[in-house]
DNA sequence: CTGAAAGCGCTTACAG
DNA sequence: CTGAAAGCGCTTACAG
């Protein structure tokens, strides 16, 4: 028989010239004598499918080395077991632990992950996930969203599942992971309270950007609980980065009296009040206490260690495909998952100077200073 | 008509219950009037279609907010406009950067990319490349490959291109972008010897792992120009990450007489030996120079900043797109590019201290010191 | 400039 | 357990 030999391929590779001619299910089915029907079967493991020919025909496909097309089978379907996720920067530590912990619980469930920058531009954010759309991706999981809420009558008409992890838009969205700013700074700030700090600054985000605002709060919060007066001049601003904690900690330095420990929006930030506070011939934490938050991989190698609030990002990561998984298969509810952060506590805070021996370097504005030390 | 009535989805949205009905090339077709193959290339914009037609068609597609399927398109023209990247994992910031250059240079030419771990598991990374395989990619780049050239039998058959950025496995292949690590490191310890240093030390990866023969060569390289004789105990090797630099380090500062620089495998090498030599009260570059290769953001953050061998990760990973890009296109060639690194002097280098001022500390080994400097 | 037809490579009721 | 048939949503010669 002719349509028996191993020649392979139909004439169509004259179309295509430059793309190799792929051994195709019909191919296995004229090499086993069979229909590409139970070809089918057999290669997903039908129970429909007489062993002993299933054997055969697994062999034979092995030995070609054939493997099906997912996009055929996707188109028919109708699951890509695809998912996109898009990011503003890859090459953010933040965001790369985010998305391995993604990967790895989307493999797990035998999904493949797109990723696309978006560079934190709402309108690129768009476009991407419009070309994920365009994939027919089964879900899709944006970090840092700056589109957020905003998504709601494009995803309207898309139907397809998004999960947004920390949302960076001031609004609520269906679908997300969180992490609990304001119980994390809270926790940062009661830290540096229980060593014998009063004079405790912040630096934050932008004003108001991102999760400034909520971390912000935590830190009010904190000082209201250890009947802190709140200074409104021991709060400056950053941008997120290390230049702009640099600068932020010039400020603080230049205004008295001087503040005894410093919250900082992120560890980026702190990393940049680190030189800053070296450059002024101080020394973390003799004269100044410092606390970061995400605890970045940087902040272990930094001298001393870097007190911070630790953000689950790997465990965000596979919380979030987790949801997709539920939203794709249909059993997914609306909620918006608050991840509790956690104080890592390490060398770049302690108890004030004045606390050790009573130096003159800081004086007291709130009233009636609480004994000592405080603990929950 | 009733073909005319803007109900859109076909009946069989019965058969996949959950999924639900998406408009196609059909439903836009019916709402213009015309037929699904004017709608395709108006669509595509083919200069085939009379303007208003298409315009028109254009328009009701863009108000229903339909997108044609990307995944029949790739079946139809048996084309994809993706590729798959195979990572080791994506939490290292050094693939990191280069995932993000080869992003941003495949969203130019309408590529999406897929994103794989394999955790540097040789077993993980063919399985990845034949998922990749499954999803018919038009092409694949993987970093740091642990397969390298065992790939080639596999690879006749998928008829898939391959680029191989900085293959770990120590073999020849068609297509790769590699650091010139050879010149790196000579120019590294050229600096070094530049300074006035005689006693530099190596801190390698694992024996033989990885690059790390190539840069150990480099450094023996710059030492016979510098007629300095080499010493097997200042070679010592760690695993490319921190605890590997520290535990190398502790090894050094045990060997009598001590060195007066260390150059390391690579950027992680050095933050541990950062470690070690802080806790054993010794400055650098006072005490000790150091320097390292990659140059990760992570550097520049150290006190003090690392003096490092740059290599250009995003523009490796641009060039690596790119390659494929060629080969896809069947432009071509077999080559192995070689990338030359960038030596940054940064403050973690200095003249040794015998040099400043004649201290005990060193003594010399090699016969004939030669004149303190040495300039290319 | 337009439409009918064939085809891409699978899956899956349906009828043996 | 198996095969023939229809369909997934596009593209693209082919013939007007």
């Amino acid at each position: 028989m002719f349509s028996d030999t191993p020649a392979i391929g139909k004439s169509n590779a004259a179309l295509h010239p430059a793309a190799a001619k792929r051994v195709s299910i019909k191919d296995i089915a004229r090499l086993a004598r069979v229909s590409h029907s139970t070809v089918s079967r057999a290669l997903r493991e039908s129970p429909l499918v007489n062993p002993e020919t299933a054997e055969k025909i697994r062999r034979i496909a092995s030995d070609r080395g054939f493997r099906a097309s997912a996009v055929a089978r996707s188109l028919a379907t109708n699951r890509t077991n695809t998912i996109g996720v898009v990011v503003t920067s890859i090459d953010d530590p933040f965001v790369a632990e985010v998305v391995k912990g993604i990967e790895d619980e989307a493999i797990l469930h035998d999904y493949s992950v797109f990723l696309a920058n978006c560079h934190a531009d709402p309108e690129r954010e768009m476009k991407v996930v419009h070309s994920f759309e365009d994939r027919r991706v089964d879900g899709i999981v944006v970090t840092a969203s700056r589109v957020g809420a905003l998504y709601a009558p494009v995803l309207e008409r898309m139907h397809i599942p998004i999960v947004l992890l920390n949302n960076q838009h001031p609004s609520q969205f269906a679908h997300s992971i969180l992490i609990d700013n304001f119980e994390g700074s809270r926790q940062a700030v009661a830290h540096l309270v229980s060593l014998g700090h009063r004079r405790i600054a912040y630096i934050g985000d932008r004003f108001g950007h991102g999760s400034d605002s909520e971390r912000f709060s935590g830190y009010r919060a904190a000082l209201d609980e250890a009947d802190i007066l709140f200074q409104p001049d021991l709060v400056v601003h950053g941008d997120g980065k290390a230049e702009g904690g640099r600068h932020a900690m010039e400020k603080l330095l230049a205004t008295r009296p001087h503040c005894t420990a410093v919250f900082c929006y992120n560890d980026m930030t702190a990393i940049g009040a680190y030189k800053t506070i070296r450059a002024h011939g101080l020394t973390v934490p003799r004269h100044l206490s410092l606390v970061g938050f995400d605890d970045l991989p940087l902040g272990l190698y930094m001298d001393p260690p870097l007190t911070t609030v630790r953000q689950p990002k790997q465990d965000m990561g596979r919380m979030a495909m987790q949801a997709l998984l539920k939203l794709i298969a249909g059993t997914g509810a609306e909620q918006n998952l608050r991840v509790a952060g956690e104080l890592m506590i390490r060398q770049s805070t302690a108890a004030p100077l004045e606390h050790a021996s009573q130096e003159n370097q800081t004086c007291h504005y709130s009233s009636a200073p609480k004994p000592g030390r405080r603990r929950k």
